[in-house]
DNA sequence: AAACCATCGATGTCGCGCCATCGAATCCTT
DNA sequence: AAGGATTCGATGGCGCGACATCGATGGTTT
């Protein structure tokens, strides 16, 4: 405790390692997936009543806004799954809120869309993201949300997750 | 959306969830989520020599630095788990990472602290988190990390993770 | 002291994220 | 046209996060 927060000594003089904990830039790391198992948690209890996961919802949402999709493409938009979403969709399928029907000219590809009862729980779906942004809207400032949504956007240019995001929330802002 | 950006009607003026998708402030929870699942990849990918997941470590760096703990009050400083992190002690406990002393005065505890071969990855660790930190603190200026650790702690403050965290990180800053 | 309640740690279940692998279909190259 | 490389979707394995339950121990109340 003997520095003065004139601060700026981030990248150097650090210790090396086998020695004290030097100032921990961890805990904005531990804080992000604090924040985010907490809106997971949130989430989860939300959709418990309709039998549905986060993952499972976010499928269901993006096949709403974006008409038939394969499932790679559907891996491609959704942060959840590196590979594809084979198995979350199967689950889906099995419960009749998705449709999936071969390919005619690609016979690899199957395509996917909501079900009349998969639409039904769209509109609650979207219902609930609503109400778990509020848990962050709720806190921010305006400004912290933009700050905070640059800067997450560019730490994430170039990762699989990153261009997922952009393609998904590109055309709407 | 033909409101200017005067902003502040955050929770009013949300269309009734039948109708178009709003203006997503959802963006900012995915981005969230990627971001810790990009951190998360990475840091498998490090520790993958070590045959270490980032759980493992996150429970090794904490008995690291403070001595002897129980079970639950490992629970307690950490993120993961909601509950006692039993199993994945227990995995650490049979590659003699971690050894368990049973409690004399209170016979429900365990008292868990590191075995040599335990301390002796614990730089290793503290290498692959201060590099895993580097993703972030590479990417954005020290005004942004600023904000954005006060936002999180807000909106975090009162859960379980986040006085996990307050406890974890209180005495260093 | 006895009856209750809280805490601790272990264990079972479920879904998911990630990795690796596989067969089938398609594309590209020669 | 034939060969090889790529893509697509399915599947198996592993570890983890979340929830629920359980027996054992400890603390508290009456």
């Amino acid at each position: 405790m003997s520095s003065p927060p004139t601060a700026t000594d981030t990248t150097l003089s650090r210790s090396p390692a086998t020695a004290e904990p030097p100032v921990h830039d961890s805990e904005l790391r531990y804080l992000l997936l604090a924040a985010q198992r907490e809106g997971a948690r949130q989430m989860t209890a939300q959709l418990r009543p309709f039998n549905l996961t986060p993952a499972q919802a976010e499928i269901l949402l993006v096949l709403a806004e974006r008409a038939p999709l394969t499932l790679a493409e559907v891996g491609r938009l959704i942060v959840c799954e590196s590979g594809s979403p084979s198995r979350i969709v199967d689950t889906l399928t099995k419960r009749s809120l998705i449709d999936r029907e071969p390919g005619q000219v690609d016979r690899r590809v199957v395509y996917l869309r909501l079900t009349p009862r998969g639409q039904e729980l769209i509109p609650v779906l979207r219902g609930i993201d609503t109400q778990t942004d509020a848990m962050i809207t709720d806190c921010l400032s305006r400004d912290e949300q933009a700050v905070m949504t640059r800067g997450l956007r560019r730490i994430l240019s170039g990762t699989p997750s990153g261009t997922a995001l952009a393609a998904r929330f590109e055309h709407e802002k």
